[in-house]
DNA sequence: CGGCTATTGTTTATATATGAACTATTCATG
DNA sequence: CATGAATAGTTCATATATAAACAATAGCCG
């Protein structure tokens, strides 16, 4: 269904790329709403689980990563991490540890319960984004990513 | 450039579906962040932007949209509403009235001010689009649409 | 008419997000 | 080695976002 038609505009969207690139931004946040009630029965949200998820599968083995790569891995401000981590620590899902030979550094571990949580709800999750995501052929999927890649290939021009 | 790279992942996303969605999600998340950057030099946000550039385009003349229909049309929760609406009346951007027949409702309509602030970057903002979306040919920017069309449409079934 | 139900907008608590200014450290270079 | 630049994390002010609970109002239906 045309967005405009979903989003019950009375009149259409007139220019073309500006339709495409609400269509991006509209099914990014509608994919993020849902995903947000997903795991709220899990007690996280979503960004806590994508922290998590990247915690555990980029980070090597009880080493952690500092808040700064989690920054960069998720495109997601300095401060945002802190706060970020500070609610995930009360939560007892992460813990902040020193770095040896840094003192400037903060290394983000899962705590067991971070991990127990996370391998509790990652497969299902899985299910769900590969349900979601089958709307799609394989190619037509590889083609969507490819556009995508496109796109934030031609942003980092200018 | 894959995503991977794009985040400096150390380990590649192992699930082509989940690839697939997060590449909707944080090129949807980028293209936001170049909003905000752009607009902030005309001291709105993009939000901002993305509301009063609704009631320009969506108000019959000089009756304005209920917080509601606003609310329906940005897909965003109506508590939301009332503090955008809260900011953009503080800024002089929007005003409320009262709706004639049913006191439940608010009338926002665009100043005279809010007005000349959209109209004086709507222009040079769809170039920017256009540019961005260029990228892509008009059969893929097509077909991109389509592909994220499906996508929402799976995710109305369940 | 009178009460039940639905709707609009608001308030509050909480989470996420940025940018600017700050502290503590480390690094680089003369 | 000393000092100035760069970096990591924090704090603060502000904007956006949700859900839940609430008041005011409107509509329905016996």
């Amino acid at each position: 269904m045309k967005l405009e038609k979903e989003l019950g505009l009375k009149k259409g969207i007139q220019v073309r790329e500006h339709e495409a690139l609400l269509n991006i931004y509209f099914t990014g946040d509608i994919l993020k709403k849902r995903a947000r009630v997903f795991f709220k029965d899990h007690g996280i949200t979503d960004v806590q689980f994508n922290l998590m998820e990247i915690l555990y599968h980029q980070a090597d083995d009880g080493i952690g990563l500092t808040q700064r790569e989690l920054s960069r891995m998720l495109l997601v401000n300095r401060s945002n991490i802190t706060s970020l981590i500070d609610r995930m620590e009360k939560a007892k899902l992460v813990t902040r540890f020193d770095v040896p030979g840094d003192r400037r550094y903060n290394a983000i571990r899962l705590t067991p319960r971070g991990k127990e949580v996370l391998l509790n709800v990652e497969d299902s999750y899985m299910e769900e984004v590969k349900r979601i995501i089958g709307a799609l052929s394989k190619s037509e999927s590889e083609q969507l990513v490819k556009s995508l890649e496109k796109i934030r290939q031609g942003l980092r021009k200018k």
